[in-house]
DNA sequence: TAGATTGTTAATCGATTAACAATC
DNA sequence: TAGATTGTTAATCGATTAACAATC
């Protein structure tokens, strides 16, 4: 095997920093609407003025993962728009259940935002007797005990975790430890401390991701800026 | 004045970066869980281990306000406490509206998340008639053409922007030059660009901020950890 | 006073930007 | 070929961590 290849292969097997990973997103919109506009080449250059960051940082960003650009052309919109998707896992099919069937987990689950994002949602699950057996965005939501069962069952990846603070962290232990979910979207303004002492027995939870949508902390963050001033 | 107070004063007047402020909320919750707890005394040693990050970043995040521990002793938890509320803003009040009564409105407006942080929630704005007079959490749902007037003449702060992306950006524009809007939280998974030419006369856009809830960017940054393994 | 822990300076680390040779 | 633009290395900038003197 040449010594060029053997590099190649290391060099987009490193890790890639957070602050690249949350801009893949913002990236894949921008490539999308372009598309959409039937725009289908774009330079580093152009790129960079359209999202307000530097030509430089989009090559940076890009080159992580692969040498997509062509020198003296610029970038296939349609090549790149597919290579970040694919970075991104859009055509792997993740599948979703929403645990928290009060008004957020109901919006979330009404809305497009995750067949857009080309994830599956595949059941809604909840504590009350009140709303277990309602019919929510076609789905019959199911009780939350049975969570566990069903997503080793189905193999879910992700749970969306719209629920009340203190009922979170227990929940997400469980599906994590017994439900084999890899993946956590925590609307709950908390952190979560997943594989506590007692469950220790279980299965890898280096493997296991959260990803945080503090509302809270987003809006004081606004309150912060707007407090500057006068 | 004597030298020494003149360095104070400019010390604590420097801008303070984007991450230190992203994480005063997060400071700010865990203050008001130990208070909750009747902790009163902390070292930012003991708050590093309960908030997994290191006690020289505490140190160093809050010295950017003022020197708010004690040498030997740590932090008076319910003075610190105070003090972030402070700089957040929180007892300031900011009034906010929501534009766009869907069901990511109607969840926000109906959540306990805006009285939570201190700010207080005036009107919600529609366009459709099929909403518009109707009742949401105790507000009738006014017409969004009348939401620049209202904001002006109520001194609305902060626009909560629960619309479509196509209507997102015009409505945003209309707030923050006709009708004072100094602060968005938008929840339309686009960047806002505001002071579009045509209003260039409008007073100062430097002064209007920004905070994004990206949910579907959120979605896609697990997607990805997600896609890494296996 | 002795011990503890801050506030702060200096060292390290990582991320962004600039520059340019490679190359289409 | 000449011009354009990438991929990549080097320089800069900013943020985090370590260390320690100041001090309660």
């Amino acid at each position: 095997m040449p010594q060029e290849k053997i590099n190649k292969t290391e060099k987009y097997n490193k890790a890639i920093s957070p602050a690249v990973v949350n801009r893949l997103p913002r990236y894949y919109r921008y490539l999308s609407e372009l598309l959409r506009n039937e725009t289908f080449k774009i330079s580093s250059k152009e790129l960079s003025e359209l999202m307000n960051v530097t030509a430089s940082q989009i090559r940076q960003d890009l080159n992580c993962f692969g040498g997509f650009g062509q020198q003296g052309y610029g970038y296939n919109i349609q090549q790149l728009h597919g290579e970040i998707g694919r970075i991104l896992g859009v055509e792997r099919g993740f599948s979703a259940v929403v645990v928290g069937a009060g008004n957020l987990g109901r919006t979330l689950s009404k809305s497009g935002l995750f067949i857009k994002r080309g994830v599956i949602l595949k059941a809604l699950f909840d504590v009350s007797p009140d709303i277990i057996g309602t019919e929510i965005a076609g789905f019959v939501v199911k009780n939350i005990k049975d969570a566990a069962c069903y997503c080793r069952e189905n193999k879910v990846d992700i749970a969306v975790l719209t629920l009340p603070k203190d009922e979170t962290e227990s929940v997400a232990n469980m599906l994590s430890s017994s439900g084999g979910v890899k993946g956590f979207w925590n609307f709950s303004n908390m952190e979560l401390k997943l594989g506590t002492p007692d469950m220790s027995d279980e299965s890898d939870i280096s493997d296991i991701f959260v990803e945080n949508m503090h509302m809270g902390d987003s809006l004081m963050t606004l309150c912060y800026n707007l407090n500057l001033k006068k």
